[in-house]
DNA sequence: TTGACTCCACGATAATCTTCGTAGTAGAGT
DNA sequence: ACTCTACTACGAAGATTATCGTGGAGTCAA
């Protein structure tokens, strides 16, 4: 079957931690996923096998068969997702306020002087682009 | 330290909507619930009732069942949910990175003047308690 | 007291999520 | 050819989510 004309839905948690790893190692086998998702937390190969089946059933990550190990990718940039993970809980949570959101981002944890001097740059740059 | 026995896991989809009602409305009762949030999105009266119900018991809410009506009310306040919230997505998909988090969130949708001034008045307050 | 309403409790259902075991196959090595 | 190993496919159990219907009990007014 062609790929789909619609947006991938938003992926579950499990689904997730599996993008994180795509993200980071770029294309990989289940084999590769599998190792790096056992280091964080006890799982067994199939667990991952199903879930990246899944995720290819739903449009979230690519699967190239021309190997016998079939190699995974992300269907999007990290980006892109992580675009509507962001403007999804903003809009849900936080009544579109992005500056709630920061808030609540900032006051989870403890920010460095540098981290703040990051976002003010962003900021920064932002506003040259919204005139 | 206060003990405090456990804090009520992160609201699902349907459960966060519904406490967006109780934080803009405060405590009502499960027919104010249900009239807000019909105007979103049909839904019968007992799925309201349910969720709550089982929110309830997951401690997301507080239940005054003096009266035959009974008064929900959320059991945090919304600040300190949104916090989880934000924190939690932080961690699980922007690596923990609030600067990756504002990016996406800015870029979700279009960002007012106005509403960068507010970020950057917030970042400057946080800069003074962060020396 | 009997209806008409309003409410809650309970149970049921279908869908989705998460996890894993089993079976079968393709290739590598002996 | 035979065996081992590394894969994928399949299915299925158990938990959670989301939604709703039914039934029964309280309330008020005719």
């Amino acid at each position: 079957m062609p790929a789909k004309p619609t947006d991938p839905p938003r992926p579950t948690d499990a689904e997730l931690e599996i993008l994180t790893v795509l993200w980071s190692r770029g294309a990989s086998t289940v084999r590769a996923v599998h190792e790096a998702i056992v280091r964080r937390k006890p799982t067994q190969y199939t667990t991952v096998l199903k879930v990246l089946q899944i995720m290819a059933e739903k449009g979230l990550v690519r699967r190239d068969e021309e190997q016998r190990a079939h190699i995974y990718s992300a269907s999007r940039p990290a980006e892109w997702t992580r675009r509507q993970l962001a403007g999804d809980l903003l809009r849900r949570a936080f009544g579109g306020s992005a500056r709630s959101l920061l808030l609540g981002a900032l006051s989870s944890r403890r920010a460095s002087r540098q981290e703040l001097a990051e976002l003010r740059q962003l900021l920064e740059e932002y506003e040259k682009g919204t005139p």
